[in-house]
DNA sequence: CCGACAACCTGACGGC
DNA sequence: TGCCGTCAGGTTGTCG
C-alpha cells in the first residue's frame, strides 16, 4: 500500500507519539526485511533520543540525538502499528518509549527495508542518490518535467513511475493523476505537450494532496482499531476499476505494463 | 534507452 | 470446505 501519501500519513502518526521521546527499548524480532537490518540496531538506537521524523520519496526518516537517522521504506506491505493492544505475526520490530508507548513495524511481504545513516550525511545513502524531485516540493515543475523527458519515447505512465524523474509516486497515484490530466497512459512521454505536462503537475499535487487529506483524519484519532497507520479509502476513479463506466461515458480497461497494471479510460485520456 | 521478465515474500480472493 | 491460480500499492537486476 505505501506511497508517497501512505508514508507521510504514516510519519505524521509517528510523530506525537515518538518525537522528543527517548527510545527506551528496542525488540528485534526478527532481524531481516528485503535486507537484513543492521547488526547493532538496537544498541544505537536504545537510549537516543528522537529528535525529528520527516519522510522523502517513500522513505521515512527518524532521526535521532546521536546523529544516526532511522531510514524505514514500507516495501508493499509495510506498516506501522501504534500501541497495539497485543503483538502480531510479522511485527519484526518493536520499539519502545519512555514515556511507554509502543510501535511496531509490521510487514508480511518483507519486502521494506531499516537502515541507519548519518544525519548530516543523507544524500549520500544510495537509494537516494539521483532520486528526483520531491512531487510536492518547488521543483517539481512543468519545464524541469519537460527537461527530463524531452526525447524519451518510454511511455509516460513509466516514466511517472521512475523515482529518478519524480520521486514517491507509485502506481495507483501515477494512475490517477494521468487520468485526471486527461493523459493517456501510453503516451510516449517525449510527446506529451508543455502545456498538458502543466495540467500534470497539477494533477499530481492534487492527487497527492488529497490522499493525504483523506489518511490525515485517520491518522488524527487512530481509528484503526489496532492503530495502523497509513490505512485510508481515498476515492479512487480508474485504479481497479476495469469495466467500470467511466464519468465521460467511456468505460475503464486495464493493460498490464512491466508487470503491472494499468487503468485508463481511452474515452477521455489521449 | 527500452520493454519484458524474474526475484524477493505472504496473504487475500475467486473459481471450481 | 479445500485446493489452485492469480493478483497485490516496490525495488533491483538481467537480458535481448
Amino acid at each position: 500500500m505505501p506511497e508517497l501519501p501512505e508514508v507521510e500519513t504514516t510519519v505524521r502518526g509517528l510523530r506525537p507519539v515518538l518525537e522528543g521521546q527517548r527510545i527506551a527499548g528496542v525488540q528485534v524480532r526478527r532481524p531481516d526485511l528485503r535486507r537484513a537490518f543492521p547488526e547493532d540496531l538496537g544498541q544505537r538506537l536504545t537510549g537516543a533520543t528522537v529528535t525529528a521524523l520527516g519522510r522523502r520519496a517513500k522513505y521515512g526518516l527518524i532521526d535521532t540525538d546521536r546523529g544516526d537517522t532511522m531510514v524505514f521504506h514500507l516495501g508493499m506491505s509495510g506498516h506501522w502499528r501504534v500501541d497495539p493492544a497485543e503483538l502480531k505475526p510479522h511485527d519484526h520490530l518493536v520499539i519502545e518509549t519512555g514515556a511507554g508507548r509502543r510501535v511496531t513495524l509490521n510487514d508480511a511481504r518483507r519486502f521494506g527495508s531499516v537502515e541507519l545513516w548519518p544525519t548530516d550525511a543523507l544524500a549520500d545513502y544510495p537509494p537516494f542518490v539521483g532520486l528526483g524531485p520531491e512531487p510536492l516540493g518547488p521543483e517539481f515543475t512543468a519545464d524541469g518535467l519537460a527537461a527530463a523527458l524531452k526525447g524519451r519515447s518510454a511511455s509516460i505512465k513509466t516514466m511517472l513511475l521512475d523515482q529518478r524523474i519524480v520521486a514517491g509516486l507509485g502506481n495507483i497515484y501515477a494512475v490517477e493523476a494521468l487520468y485526471e490530466a486527461g493523459i493517456s497512459p501510453r503516451r510516449a512521454a517525449g510527446t506529451v505537450s508543455r502545456k498538458r505536462l502543466a495540467r500534470l503537475v497539477e494533477a499530481v499535487h492534487h492527487v497527492l494532496e488529497a490522499a493525504i487529506a483523506a489518511g490525515g483524519s485517520t491518522v488524527r484519532s487512530y481509528a484503526s482499531p489496532d492503530g495502523e497507520l497509513g490505512h485510508f479509502a481515498m476515492q479512487l476513479h480508474v485504479y481497479g476499476r476495469e469495466g467500470e463506466p467511466c464519468e465521460c461515458g467511456g468505460t475503464v480497461k486495464r493493460y498490464v505494463e512491466g508487470g503491472r497494471s494499468t487503468f485508463w479510460c481511452p474515452r477521455c485520456q489521449r
